[in-house]
DNA sequence: CCGTCGTTCAAACACATGTTTCATACGATA
DNA sequence: TATCGTATGAAACATGTGTTTGAACGACGG
């Protein structure tokens, strides 16, 4: 029952996928598109071209399969962020900005389609997901813990339950960036508000955040 | 089949409540406890006392209840808002604060219990719901507009485009506040910050959001 | 050549859940 | 009292969905 190694499934550019890898981009992407409650094992295994029976045998269940998508993708976020931060904290007394960039970046910015996908998915996963995955994301402020840190650092005034506020509502905003968040806010702008521009949402985002911990 | 008005559903306050304001009440109350993939027209007719074919008797559906319950919680959301709203811009030139303050008092403060179930009810239709009530939100922004066009009158200088993005960005601050989001907070900050004073968080997010407007 | 192990396959299974059915009770009205 | 429309009740129904089963296949080593 020793499965062999899934780890390569994240990247994607393994010379030819085999059914296990085939499984877990497909998920991720009919999840990412039309969300978890409209997907099914039978969706998954019929456009990955495998069996029904395939996401059982590979992964134990469907919810294991979900999973492992979820913790993989927030793993390598989690990663990115913290090397970010890591270079933003390198004075004894960083940059407000640089820290929240160091937050926000690695989840507006979509370096690749791969990505793209992988942060759709996580967006669903925050919101609409299995309770299992919420859960996890409730309980699991160890990395945010660290951002509560490097802004205090930043920030000496502030008492720390006051960055816990900000940081809190920062999140807020850097989580409403769902595809229909996005589609209201073309519908109320009339069109005039592009969120393509991964960069120039970046700034925007920034700009507004940074503006609310500065107050 | 002339259902006698469902009207009053929302006050629950009838002499003596029917089975169909029961069935109303109580699957609210089980959603916002317990989420919408969580409770079933068993669970839900079962502690309403009521038979399991109560629901589709007097409703037509499970959906259709829901979409009743949304339809109805939200609209007083809105009203309430829009009556804050004439009130806050009676002069030509608004205060930016009071706009907001109409914007986000109704949905943060909690008047009675009755206000924070439909609060909670909403907040869940938003992110789990079902992807009917998902695409009302995302379509209906005509009470939005209106904040909009508001937060134009007190900001003249900004264009309508950067008015949609902040609104956009506040908007995620506000709807940033369900029990999952709170218990995350509470962990963050090992208790120190209490969500429970309604007046004071109304007060916090206000000035988060104003500083974002303000930058 | 044989046997084993990992994999794939079609089919069936188990179960939860929304819905329907039809009988019955109730209450008002003539 | 008889009748009709409304409401409730217990049971069965229909269906979608995750999962399991047992057979078949293919590669590889002895």
């Amino acid at each position: 029952m020793d499965i062999s190694g899934h780890q390569q499934a994240g990247e994607g550019r393994g010379v030819q996928e085999g059914v296990k890898e085939r499984l877990f981009l497909t998920a991720e992407k009919l999840i990412a598109d039309n969300g978890f409650e409209a997907v099914t094992t039978r969706d998954i295994t019929a456009r990955a071209d495998a069996n029904i029976a395939a996401i059982n045998y590979h992964y134990g269940s469907k919810g294991a399969l979900l999973l492992e998508i979820f913790r993989a993708r927030a793993t390598e976020l989690n990663r990115e962020r913290g090397a970010l931060l890591r270079a933003a904290t390198t004075d004894a007394q960083p940059e407000v900005r640089a820290v929240l960039r160091a937050l926000i970046e690695p989840s507006i910015l979509w370096p690749n389609e791969a990505r793209r996908i992988a942060l759709r998915f996580l967006n669903r996963a925050r919101s609409e997901g299995p309770a299992e995955m919420r859960d996890i994301i409730r309980k699991d402020v160890g990395h945010l813990s660290r951002f509560a840190d490097a802004l205090h650092a930043a920030m000496p005034q502030l008492p720390k339950s006051e960055i816990a506020w900000r940081l809190h509502f920062a999140l807020g905003v850097l989580h409403h960036n769902s595809d229909a968040d996005y589609e209201r806010l073309a519908i109320l702008s009339g069109g005039a508000c592009d969120p393509g521009d991964r960069e120039a949402l970046l700034e925007r985002v920034l700009d507004f955040i940074a503006a609310g911990f500065a107050a």
